[in-house]
DNA sequence: TTCTAAATTAGAATAAAATTCTTTAAATAC
DNA sequence: GTATTTAAAGAATTTTATTCTAATTTAGAA
């Protein structure tokens, strides 16, 4: 796999912050001419560097804002169970995030409701339907301290 | 505050997934021509629906693809310590999300290194030198099964 | 060191997209 | 019903992305 140098790093990380920039502008920030710097973003989307450009949403604006990390224990680790579990959880549009993790749970999801009254719908009716899980555990996000990603 | 239809919905939508389409793109989307769909784009911007446009990296290429959560203890609840903390957290580039939480801990992070290693360096040598931390207690991710920022 | 070849860059030219502007249509209030 | 406001369409313009060619730099071999 191709090597990246100092410059191209310097573009990752100009562009993880704000993917708006022109190649003029950030031709500028590095100290080249825009050709060489489009073709190294180019080279970095083609190489997977960049996988893809978003826009990031106001998450209270649109009812989100109450953010609630989710630990699951399955009712048995089989992999039947186990690839239901995953399934299901794709499909539930609260679920933001999930990870197969280590420790006392299997699983931590973060989810994105707009308050206490929605997230308790969401456990009693979207992961109360999800037959392979087991157990639950809450813990409830009273505010954002860091987040590169919003 | 103004208020979003079901077009703005969709154009936020389509753009939290991939913000690269073309106002031309997006217009035959949603069934409008381009000039009501980039007045609509610039009205959601200037009102805070988008907050920015950023790149996403693959973290396994550039050696952060070990991601753990990490639970923090303070050693005490005054707000002295807990400003410390934030802004000792905030300069630590492997932490690249932290939440004031519920429960048994105070904070959650979110850790993302190079391996096992790079963690166990992190631990003893960043969060070591964090006067305010009491205790910490790690959860090793193992899988990611959904990430919509991923 | 000097020559050669490959890779990288700069700058101009072109194509495509964003952005603006004017006209038209639709919705709402009166 | 008409007047007024709002939103949309389509054309015109500006800006940006993208391509291309020539010049420069870099790395390696003689």
């Amino acid at each position: 796999m191709e090597q990246i140098d100092d410059i191209d790093l310097q573009l990752l990380n100009i562009l993880h912050d704000n993917s708006k920039y022109t190649v003029k502008e950030l031709a500028k920030m590095v100290n080249l001419s825009p050709s060489p710097v489009f073709e190294r973003i180019k080279r970095l989307e083609n190489n997977g560097y960049i996988k893809k450009y978003i826009a990031l949403l106001d998450a209270e604006k649109l009812n989100r804002g109450f953010i609630v990390f989710c630990n699951i224990k399955l009712k048995q680790h089989d992999r039947n169970i186990g690839n239901q579990f995953v399934s299901d959880i794709m499909k539930i549009e609260e679920v933001v995030e999930c990870y197969n993790i280590s420790g006392d749970y299997d699983f931590l999801m973060k989810v994105s409701a707009k308050d206490m009254k929605h997230y308790q719908d969401f456990v009693f009716n979207k992961l109360g339907s999800v037959e392979s899980i087991g157990s639950t555990q809450s813990t409830f996000v009273m505010s954002e301290i860091k987040n590169l990603y919003g």
